[in-house]
Formats: C-alpha cells, structure tokens, sequence
DNA sequence: TGGTGTGAACCGATTCACAGCA
DNA sequence: TGCTGTGAATCGGTTCACACCA
C-alpha cells in the first residue's frame, strides 16, 4: 500500500483532515474538489494538498481537479473506514465517562467496546451499553476481541502501569490522556499523548509572546 | 524576555515538558540536573535540550550541569507559573463537566473560573465551585475578569460560533475540544485543537503502517 | 483556461562534533 | 574528566514554478 515513501506525521493529520471534509462534503453538489478548495477547508496550501495526495498516486484530472468517490475510497483505504474499528479504554472516571458518551466516535467509526477500572463499585456497571470489566480480565478480552487501539485516562501516576499492561495484552496503538511527562513503549507500538496542561502552557507562551498577558 | 530568537512550536512543547519535569523533581537530591537526564526524562537529545535551553540565554555550568532552582525559575519567566491563570470554559456537556473537575488543572496553576452553557437547565448552576452562566454574559464576564484564555467544548457545529463570540470578547487563547475541521480566528489569536477523532486516525493509520492490523 | 504532478529551490529544525570552561 | 554552548553539516518538509493535460 502507498508508493513506498513515507509519509510524515504532519503529512497523516492533514490527510484525516481531508478525509473529514471529504465525507462531510454534500453530495448533491458537483463531484470534483479541487486542491484549492481542500486547502482552504483545513488551512493549507494547495501545492501541499497535491503533494499530499500524490503519496497515494496520481488520481487528480488536469483541469477539473480530484473525483470525489475516488478520492473518497482512496482515503478509505488508507484510514480504513470500512471495518469498525475496535477500541477499549482504561479510567472510568470523568474523563472517561465523558469519553465513552462523546459524540465524535460514532461518526468516525471508532467503537468502544469495553471499559476498564480497578473501583469494585465501577466494575460489572455499564456506561451507555458499555460494560466495565475488572483490569484483570484486560489481556483475555482484548485479545478474545482482538482489539489493537486503547484510551487511557487513568491518573497520571498510574499510567506506565497500565500502559504495560495494555501493551503486554497485545495493544498497539495508544491515546493517552494521562498527563504524564514520557510514558515507556516498546517500539512497535505507537503513542499519542493529549496532555491538556501542556497544551495550555503553550497556548500561554504564545499570549505572551504576541505582546502582554 | 528571550534572547531575541523566535522558539520554535516544538521548541514551546519541548520546554513545557522539561517544565514539568523539573518541578516534580526530588528537591532532596543533587542540585543539578544535566541536559542528558532531562532528555531520557522527556524522549528528546542532550543537545537537542542544551539547544532549547540557551534561548533564554545560558544558565548551564559546564562539568555540572544546569542548578535545579535557578532553572526553575527560567522557566517559570517563560510559562509564567507565578500568577495564576485565569480560563473560562464554554459548553458544560459531558466532557465539558470532566475538565471542570479534571485533576491535571490544578497542579499546572490553571484556574477555571467560569463555565458557560446555553441550556437554561444548567445556567445559574454550579459544577465544584464554578458557576454555569448564560452566553450572553461571556462578554462582561470575560472583560471583568481579565480572562485570555478559553476551553471550548461544544458540538462541532457550534464551534465557530462560540469561537467568534471569545475572540469578540477579547479572549485571545484558545484550546478547542469541538471537532470541527478548520476554525476561523484572527491572526492575533491562538488556536490548539484537541481532536480525538483525528488522533485516532492517525494511530489507526501508524497500526496499519507498522504491518497489519 | 483551469488545475494537476513534480523536480528544484528553499527554509527551518535537528544533529554533529568539538572548543572551552569548572 | 564531564558537561555546556555553538557553529557547521545535515536532514526533511514546504513552497515555487512550470510543464503538461482535459
């Protein structure tokens, strides 16, 4: 799959980025975008979107601009809409909670199918037909589903435990929301921190920097 | 501030992270930590920190390291921590009330002081101490209060509006849970998105990259 | 004319390698 | 000896500019 380039982490985001506008796009309409058009729908530039899109060989039309099924199976293809994709998550906090209930999963395809926690008073419950199971049973169920993808929005001081746990249960892919500091993985599993302090601090540097607080 | 140089957005991320680091340092050890401890510490190299580092002008000793307080007190002058940081924070459905009482805010000296929400139920409630008022007081609130920074936790096809109503009210900062493609703000404002959904796409994409699923 | 595909130029960030100081 | 600070080299991503095609 792909033209055996690589293709850079920037270069992924702004692929998902088209892929949202692409299937949010209304259909009634004229079948071809243009790369100007997706540019300006997620803040590129048009050359960026075409080079972006030539990763995955060339599918534009000179003077029309790029067909909008096409374009739509090819970034199936390669985020891979078609099957569900399973996750589970780990913290049944607030957090958590507010996770398993957030409206953008479904949409995109993500489905949580378990949720973990250690509190006795949690495990056996369900949240929204989600059910929480006991940290125990993490290797046997995530393997019984074969799920490969996991949210962890555990404290930050419990998170490498779980995360190794995650990672001894065969998880290969992980979104943590715990905020803390590096987390250790091996190298064939991949980790995507969303750390909303961090984030707020460069939000403040920036403030900052643009002239006074 | 600065030594004229501009710090680069990963620079900014990077030093958030040794920021984080040293506070939560032993301060019954050696007073001095090197650039190759805070590497190991944050998954970056000895030079790569040494490089961030001297932005500010250079605090090392060479043979020792870098004196745990004095940098300490750099990167409070950078980040600020010394004041507390007023937010205010738009759309108290699940995920918005899982930030309020989120633990993270606290330790990194943010301060949430308002929450706003159009739905008369909540409105004139409150969630830990912070009152749930109408969007119709965000701008008297916000100018009262100082306030530059803003969480926006909505539904997606609300986003822009909220967004233009915080920058119209002279938030100038603004950390985005809404997924909602490409917002809209002035040149002045800075935006960071928080977008799971694209996130999750992105490790789906590294999990299929990394040979299978 | 309008819009793609792409090599070449550019630019900025990271890494290297080493001089210099405690 | 150990570790910083930093110019120079390198690397990779973005932008430019234009040939080419419908």
């Amino acid at each position: 799959m792909g033209t055996g380039r690589k293709l850079s982490t920037s270069g992924v985001y702004r692929l998902a980025l088209y892929n949202r506008y692409v299937s949010n796009l209304d259909r009634t309409r004229d079948n071809y975008v243009s790369s100007q058009e997706l540019a300006e729908a997620t803040g590129h530039t048009a050359a960026q979107v075409r080079k972006d899109l030539t990763y995955y060989g060339s599918l534009g039309e000179p003077g029309k601009g790029y067909e909008i099924g096409k374009l739509e199976k090819l970034l199936v293809r390669v985020f891979g809409k078609e099957e569900s994709r399973n996750v589970v998550l780990v913290g049944v906090g607030n957090l958590g909670l507010a996770l398993i209930s957030y409206r953008g999963f479904p949409l995109q395809q993500f489905k949580i199918i378990a949720a973990f926690d250690r509190d006795v008073r949690k495990i056996g419950k369900y949240v929204e037909d989600i059910p929480i199971h006991d940290m125990q049973d993490l290797s046997s169920i995530v393997t019984a589903t074969g799920t490969h993808i996991a949210i962890v929005c555990v404290p930050a001081q419990s998170a490498q435990r779980v995360i190794d746990d995650l990672v001894s249960a065969g998880v290969r892919a992980i979104l943590n929301f715990a905020p803390a500091g590096t987390l250790n993985v091996p190298e064939h599993v991949a980790i995507q921190n969303m750390d909303m302090s961090i984030e707020l601090d460069r939000l403040y540097y920036l403030l900052r920097d643009r002239g006074g607080v």
